[in-house]
Formats: structure tokens, C-alpha cells, sequence
DNA sequence: ATCAATTTTTAGTCTAAACTAAATTTATTT
DNA sequence: AAATAAATTTAGTTTAGACTAAAAATTGAT
């Protein structure tokens, strides 16, 4: 098994990868991480030892394939933590991170798996974002930044990009969670702000809300 | 908040304390903990220096009011998750200590709370153990250990003292278990065995095992 | 009451995982 | 292409929490 310290960088790494494409640089980790770039430098070159992460000096790291399985079994912890504590705790959903992000170390593939049943396999944690398998695999949904539609277009918001509870506030109060349909009625291209259609309602939305918010078509 | 390390040894010492009566010596301590002496020496003088235990040099050691607290908080959690594990998700009830090892160490007053009201606030863990309360107040129940017991004597199984997988086969095997009724028919000053009346049928049962089932009268 | 056995403590070492400061490499500007 | 800036790595330190070996204190047996 690994330690906590391990299992964070693999999960930071992965997450970055996504963002990046391309190999994470040093730094990036570290942000992400807050730690100094010496720091993962130092943490990067044992996993590399160990076979988890594929790193070129001065090139940044990518996850081996035994790296990215390791990371998506520490993301499947997190968000089936996260659908037990919103649907059975009755948690807010912007409250839950924090204690996902301890649960998530627990090790019990038992466990886990019995989680998984209690709570129906579910397929999405509270966010919207999908719940990789057992095996690690992540089945990666058709979704669109809400800011790249058009005029008319529409569909389900199926996640959201930012996870502040700030954010997450922003929605609860307009009454906007993950399955609410939203079609996009106006568009202006100046600022990127767009008028939508929600139920019954129109609402007034700025770019930086519409870029993180996740529809499926 | 305190570390992982520190709230074994705080969870060790609390444990221990209930067996000697006494100040615990450092061996036991290390003993319990699988650890060398001279490490628990260190740890206990650094808990002492925080006021989470009293320590006198070579006479062992016992936990300070608030040292008493944070032990039995983390029973709680402890003991929450145990109840958590068996009723929801299905768990034998030899099989939950490891698991609930690790999740005692979850920091978060909001979860437990709420861990506690999905459960709705049991009194018992699934070995009968009492569940202290959010100030870490433990109500002690005025049990009896079943090998105390004379010819004609008799209650209900409220705990087990042994928690070890064997034993607790011995018991599902019989169908015993706690809440389970039992009557001393016979008594054998020998050896210590004994005959009970369970429900319909009559069981011997040796002094070892009698000695680790409490009866409450 | 003394001596041996046992227990406990002290002193010094090791490892994981962070840090700072300095050195090196890569990237960007001029 | 050289010079400067930015990113990264190396080298050496620190802390928590374990360890071993040796020293000291306590306990138990004669």
C-alpha cells in the first residue's frame, strides 16, 4: 500500500494531467499541493522508482499505467464518500470535499465495495463528475462548457468546473443543480454573459459562471 | 487537533487504564501498540508535556481530564463507525474492528454528528460496548461477566470481552449474540465450565469462554 | 538488606517528508 | 546568440516517530 503523502501526489498528478495534456510540471504540483517545488522533486523522483509516474528531469511527470489505476481507485474513494455523505448525511454539497478528502485514504477494498452497494452504484458524485470503477476505469461523458454553446441550444447541466462552496452557493440559491435543463436564449459577445431559460424563469448569467458549468446536449 | 500517532497512544493508555486501576506501565503500553519501550517513553513524556497525560518517571502513566476526552471521543468515533459498518453495510460484526481502526480518525465533529443521527444515536456497538457521548461521557452499564455467576442466575448477553474473529465464530456458530438470554443451569467448580439454558436448548461451555461474556442481570 | 532480574529511561541513529539556499537547466528577451 | 528570467534540481537541515544499545531505577528473591 502507499502512504498518504503518495497517494495525494498521484492524485494531484492525475488531475493535473487532464488540465495540462501533457507532461505536469514541478511547479504546478506544487501549487496545487502547496508545497515547495524541492519538495516534489524529491517525491516525484520515489515514484518514478517506484514505477507510478513516468518523469523526465526537468521535464515534469506523467502517471504510469499502474499510477493512474492507483490515483482513479483514491478518486472512486472520494466521490462515492461524497455521494454517502450528500445523500445519506444529508450534506450540502459544497461541505463535503474536506471530509472526502480524508475518507478517501481509508483502505478497504471491502468496504468500498459494500459502499458502492448501499448506495446503488451510483454513477455521478454530487458534482456531476463520474465515479471511475474498480478497476479504475472512468467513463468520460459527451459534456460542453455551457460558454462554448450557442443561441438555442441547450440540454442537462450534467457537472460543474469549480467546486467553491461560493459557487456551489451561487447555484443553490437560483435553485440550479446537476440534472436542471437550461437552454441558452441569448448570447453577447462582448462579455460572454448569457441569458438562459430555467424552468419558467430567464436568468442573467457572466461568462465566469458560464464557464464552469457542464452541460450534456 | 492531534496526530494519528498521538491518539492511538491516547486510545491505548485509555484502554489500558480500565484494566490495571492503575498508573500504566510504559511495557504494557508498548506491548498494546507493538512498540519498543523506549519509543513510548518519548511519546508518553511528549503527551505529558501537553497535558493530555500526568507521568511520573518509572511509575507509568494515566490520561489527564482532557487526555480522558480526546480517548474517548475517538471511542466514540470509533464505535459509531462499528454500528455504521454492521447495520448498514452489512458487516460481521468480527470483521469491523480493523476498518473502524482507520476511521476513527476522521476529523470532523459535523460527521460524527450526523453519522449519529443516520444511526439514530444507538447506546451500543455491535459487541455491546457503550457508545461514549459527544462530551465523551461513557455510561457504564452494571454488567456481569457470565463466569461470576451462580446456578440459577441468569440475564442477557450485553458484551463480549474478547473481540478475536475466533470467538466471535463461536458465538454466531451458536447463535448467540448480544440481546441473547442465557440461564446458568450447572456450574462446575472444577474446571469452571458451565451448563446455560439458551432459548429451547442447553449448552457447556468451558471457563474461558465464560469468562468473556458480560451478563447484565 | 543485598544482589540479580526486570523495567524504564537516556542517548544516539534512521526514515519519510517536509523545508531553505544554492546550483543548474530551460525559456524568454533583447 | 548572449543575457536575463524562470523553473527545476541538488545539497543540506528539520521534525515526528520509530528504532537499538547502554545506563539507570525499581522489584523480587534469597
Amino acid at each position: 500500500m502507499y502512504t498518504l503523502a503518495e497517494e495525494n501526489y498521484l492524485k494531484a498528478i492525475f488531475h493535473l494531467e487532464q488540465e495540462f495534456n501533457k507532461a505536469v510540471p514541478t511547479n504546478a504540483i506544487a501549487e496545487n499541493l502547496q508545497m515547495k517545488a524541492s519538495s516534489v522533486t524529491d517525491m516525484i523522483q520515489k515514484l518514478s522508482d517506484k514505477g507510478l509516474v513516468d518523469y523526465r528531469k526537468y521535464k515534469g511527470a506523467t502517471l504510469s499505467k499502474e499510477g493512474k489505476k492507483v490515483a482513479a481507485i483514491i478518486i472512486r474513494k472520494h466521490r462515492l464518500w461524497e455521494v454517502f455523505l450528500v445523500e445519506k448525511l444529508n450534506f450540502q454539497w459544497d461541505e463535503v470535499h474536506p471530509i472526502a478528502e480524508q475518507l478517501e485514504h481509508i483502505q478497504s477494498d471491502e468496504l468500498i465495495n459494500r459502499l458502492d452497494a448501499f448506495l446503488d452504484h451510483p454513477d455521478y458524485d454530487p458534482h456531476g463528475d463520474p465515479i471511475p470503477d474498480k478497476n479504475g476505469v472512468i467513463k468520460t461523458a459527451d459534456k460542453k462548457i455551457l460558454s462554448e454553446l450557442t443561441k438555442g441550444q441547450g440540454g442537462i447541466l450534467v457537472g460543474v468546473r469549480e467546486t467553491s462552496s461560493e459557487f456551489l452557493h451561487y447555484l443553490d440559491k437560483r435553485d440550479i443543480s446537476i440534472g436542471t435543463r437550461i437552454k441558452v436564449l441569448g448570447r453577447e459577445f462582448f462579455d460572454g454573459s448569457m441569458v438562459l431559460q430555467v424552468r419558467e424563469e430567464q436568468f442573467f448569467i457572466s461568462k465566469k459562471i458560464a464557464e464552469n458549468l457542464y452541460i450534456q446536449i
